[in-house]
DNA sequence: GAATTTATAGACCGGATGGACTAGATAGCG
DNA sequence: CGCTATCTAGTCCATCCGGTCTATAAATTC
């Protein structure tokens, strides 16, 4: 909407997979079922960055399955490369695990191979005019991935027998210091108690953690979520 | 599929938005154009809850933006009940945050006050047949949120001016044992070096990190992805 | 070959930390 | 009221830690 360049500008694609026939076949698909310009091919990730820096396509269409260099690293590193281009991952495999690290790497799109040609099209079109695609159906699988880690993440941290449960509220004070890399004596001044109060919290704290010193309490704490626990009623 | 009795079965919905006119809106919307069930319908989040114990619906669409307890929060305590009970947040703002936020908490479903009726119905009936359900528009929103968050997290990580660049190998070693809340003379048998020398390895690394004792060290390091260097390089 | 960096190690010192006690004040519970 | 938990504070003592300075061998760089 902005100029009337960018509008009928046709995206420049390139497409990476190492199967020649699929390659292929793609490419003819592409060419006939729409307006884009397929401008390079190549059978392999490294073949393909060389030709994304010499090309700079729109779009790139990355097989994931593929031997030696993996697609998904090759994504990664396209992303770093910074050049804006926008890959769109195609794969067989609708496995979960693959798709969340696909997005999470800075795929603009996950397409399966065995879905119908016009979705292709269609998440072409959509990741070219700068959206994020994801078809319904591999949309959802990813969510289901996406809440079961973060329930994993939260009943590890949140819930068990953490030993973090045991301390007094003014014992979560001083840890909380101590998670700072506070000295005693700033501890005493910042709550101010003296020192010797603190020494008798910190050494309750041992106790009850069953460490023996300062960095091994403040480690215990921050692997067993202690600065999370505010936020998780706080933020959510 | 699987039996007679679960095919017609209809889902049964609890519908909560604190503005009444929205509410029965929604519920006559439901009603008539669909095949569900609205067995109850609340005005607050609190009451919703005392009803989905009670009801035990199917369904929940959740007003996100109330007054007292918010809609956001409601859907993680709905969850924390784990009852089977799948939650769609309703709202009028299509915020990147906010849609994160609910996915994140386990919302089955985020669909927008201006929408189209015939988009809620269906976001009800994928919800209802077990699965997460974002309209696309929503869904590449997200996924702009959930990469950009991802690139912040490794740029922070990995580059820039990090202090940790400048330790020596055998710094680092130190450091990761410091790391472990291990103790100087521990460090010293690991390394097969003198305690002395530790304490010198120790006191160029503070000098490195401009820290003032080994807690802030251990501190800085963590803070400073130094546990994820090698993860960075061998999980992606 | 001289200069620099890194890893090693020692001495000395003072302050910080941790362990083991004791103990008073206050608040809550049965 | 007595029991218990919590917060407070103290003493004594041994050890750990951090600061500073010096020094040697090996490796690297110039």
């Amino acid at each position: 909407m902005r100029r009337g360049l960018e509008f009928k500008k046709k995206a420049r694609i390139i497409i990476v997979d190492d199967n020649y026939d699929h390659l292929s076949g793609i490419k003819e698909l592409i060419e006939i079922e729409s307006d884009f310009d397929v401008v390079a091919t190549a059978t392999s990730a490294s073949v393909a960055i060389s030709l994304i820096k010499k090309y700079r396509p729109e779009i790139v269409l990355m097989d994931i399955n593929m031997p030696e260099k993996d697609g998904l690293t090759a994504i990664a590193e396209i992303e770093k490369l910074d050049l804006g281009v926008r890959t769109i991952a195609l794969t067989g495999y609708d496995d979960p695990d693959l798709i969340f690290r696909a997005m999470k790497i800075g795929a603009k799109g996950y397409i399966l191979k065995t879905m119908a040609s016009a979705q292709l099209i269609y998440a072409i079109d959509e990741v070219a005019n700068g959206k994020i695609y994801l078809p319904a159906t591999l949309s959802s699988r990813f969510f289901e991935y996406f809440q079961k880690s973060f329930k994993e993440e939260n009943q590890t941290v949140v819930d068990e027998d953490n030993l973090l449960n045991y301390l007094t509220q003014r014992e979560e004070e001083v840890l909380d210091l101590l998670t700072q890399g506070i000295t005693y004596k700033g501890v005493a001044q910042k709550l101010f108690i003296s020192e010797t109060t603190v020494k008798t919290h910190v050494n309750n704290i041992f106790q009850k953690l069953q460490v023996n010193d300062r960095t091994q309490a403040v480690l215990y704490a921050l692997n067993n979520g202690f600065l999370n626990r505010r936020k998780v009623k706080i933020a959510i």
